[in-house]
DNA sequence: CAAGATTGAGTAGTCAATCTTC
DNA sequence: GAAGATTGACTACTCAATCTTG
């Protein structure tokens, strides 16, 4: 490897501050939600999905697709909340290699009641400290952050 | 619950260009950083901390404030760790309720050969996509949503 | 009893193997 | 054989209980 090239000090800040908040600010929202909501992360992003979809239902390759979860830890998760009652698996009938994911009465409480609390969580700790030009700022950076990694995706597509 | 106060669009850009950023940011540099040098992101982090600490050694309680793991995970790796022979612990003499954690030369040497590799992933995922303006808003944003946090800590400091 | 730390049980995620259908 | 999905074994993290010392 030739001589690195060490990050000065205005990348470093940077850096070391978008690690620093990423998982502070993850982590608190996460905790605050669940403790509200009884719902994890996870489980909310599942959700959501879901029930934005027509039919309170998806396939659950698209569901990998949408969440970019791998798809055994999907399956192991899908399993967790039908055990709960937040959702239901079907066999899917045109063609019986794949399977349908739906959200139940239950989960479609569980979310409504959830979003809410949700929502006063993100806005507590994330945009009601930011100005709108630092929300701009930041939907910028994040869509050209995420161009260059989707100019390249990972050996397996599953990866990240 | 009062009336829910949504997330306008500008908002909303932010906050899930925000969580996709950070999700697949970090993934990608830690699976790369994984594969080129065989530390995963905490190993990375536990043996920054020690390789920075004089005399290559900490107490077990100053690294969990460094890194904010609770106690019980940063106990469970730091077995881990001294098993592959990365770090060793050492009881504490003066009053010996604590302990010491030492990187070893294998550590020392670890963290040498990962370092390069390391920035070099920060730089291609994150820092080179960036302009000089950017870098600086993101810190200044990563300062202000982390004074917010540190103003009402967590229930259990350990908590993020 | 509080501080510093470890342990074990339970839960979640990863990886590789498997199964079925196209 | 590849796509869609599940399973089991292994690893990692969390939570509560425990242990020891000040």
């Amino acid at each position: 490897m030739a001589k690195p090239r060490w990050l000065d000090e205005r990348e470093s800040d940077a850096w070391r501050g978008f690690v620093q908040m990423q998982t502070q600010v993850m982590s608190r929202i996460a905790r605050e939600t669940q403790r509200s909501t009884g719902l994890s992360a996870p489980d909310y992003e599942v959700l959501v999905n879901l029930s934005e979809a027509p039919g309170g239902r998806m396939r659950a390759f698209q569901l990998g697709a949408a969440t970019r979860w791998e798809k055994s830890r999907l399956s192991h998760h899908l399993s967790r909340m039908a055990d709960r009652g937040m959702v239901e698996r079907a066999p899917c009938d045109e063609g019986a290699r794949g399977s349908w994911v739906t959200i139940t009465p239950a989960g479609r409480a569980a979310i409504a009641a959830a979003a809410p609390q949700h929502v006063e969580h993100v806005r507590r700790w994330f945009v009601d400290s930011l100005t709108d030009t630092q929300l701009e700022a930041l939907a910028e950076i994040a869509e050209q952050l995420l161009a260059t990694l989707a100019e390249s995706p990972p050996d397996d597509p599953c990866d990240e």
